[in-house]
DNA sequence: TGCAATTGGTTTCATATGTAACTATAACGC
DNA sequence: GCGTTATAGTTACATATGAAACCAATTGCA
């Protein structure tokens, strides 16, 4: 049943290896939504995704934001700068506690949550429309069974 | 049935956003992988790709194995710096070509790829092991049909 | 209290990556 | 043949990212 097709030390097909597979996917739909908001609101993906966490979440401090979205606390800071800057994210200073911040949109910062959420959404629905009802099923059953462990 | 659970542009969960799930999941993957030859050969990840399309087809030029390993040339060209820096690849030129180089993993890339190859498969095995066999035929049809159009 | 250890956040530096410009060679059209 | 255009690959520059050092405020506890 195994087959032995292939000597575990016999080049590797990067077509048919599944972390390459995943890498090349996932770059490809991330990379697309990413295209269009960085060109109609020279947003990043990790400015992005602090705003969406913004949105569901408001008064998140700057380590709630990074534990959320799973990225590292430097870059949330980074991302921060941009988008007070750009005046989409309020920063005041946390009452008890002198260190953390208190985040939420602006304004402005809804205004285009309320455009790049449907985008985002819209990339997804396309992506999602691919397989049928049954495939669309396994893919989420079979993706929380490779992400229980994996994202240490 | 569309149970209308949330409208367009309300805030993203993004633990239920697909691309945010397959990025998340791809980069665990890949950097668990990478971790593990990063330690004991100093080898990047396109370096680490770069060496396994030449161990599968001896005599590319820098653009095939760009074009197989779907990088740019630009990051082929300072992968193969590094690696026939480090003596694991081989540079000629090629004959009716003077532009064109012949590449080839030499005796040490070998060796090197004759331990990492493993240790890539035990990862992509020890992934695979979460699910069963059903789930294991659907995940790869699936990743089928998503890769059919994406990777431009 | 008072000082060591911890935590929130930013800055610095070193490395990685992408885009565009550039060099050398080869192919094409006439 | 000879100028134009295309191709293989490298270099340069600008930006992104990650790790470690850093600063300030807070907590723990002798």
């Amino acid at each position: 049943m195994p087959e032995e097709r292939h000597p575990d030390h016999a080049p590797l097909e990067l077509e048919h290896f599944l972390p390459y597979r995943l890498s090349i996917l996932s770059n490809a739909v991330s990379q697309a939504i990413a295209d269009d908001y960085q060109r109609r609101f020279d947003l990043s993906m990790t400015e992005w995704r602090v705003m969406a966490v913004l949105a569901r979440f408001d008064g998140l401090s700057a380590r709630e934001v990074a534990e959320r979205t799973l990225m590292d606390k430097v870059a949330v800071s980074r991302a921060l700068a941009k988008l007070v800057e750009a005046g989409w994210v309020t920063r005041a200073t946390h009452d008890g506690d002198k260190r953390r911040s208190v985040l939420g949109l602006s304004e402005a910062g809804w205004a285009v949550h309320e455009i790049v959420a449907p985008m985002a959404r819209e990339h997804e629905r396309n992506l999602l429309s691919r397989l049928d009802e049954e495939e669309r099923t396994w893919l989420l059953r079979i993706l929380d069974k490779l992400q229980a462990i994996e994202p240490k």
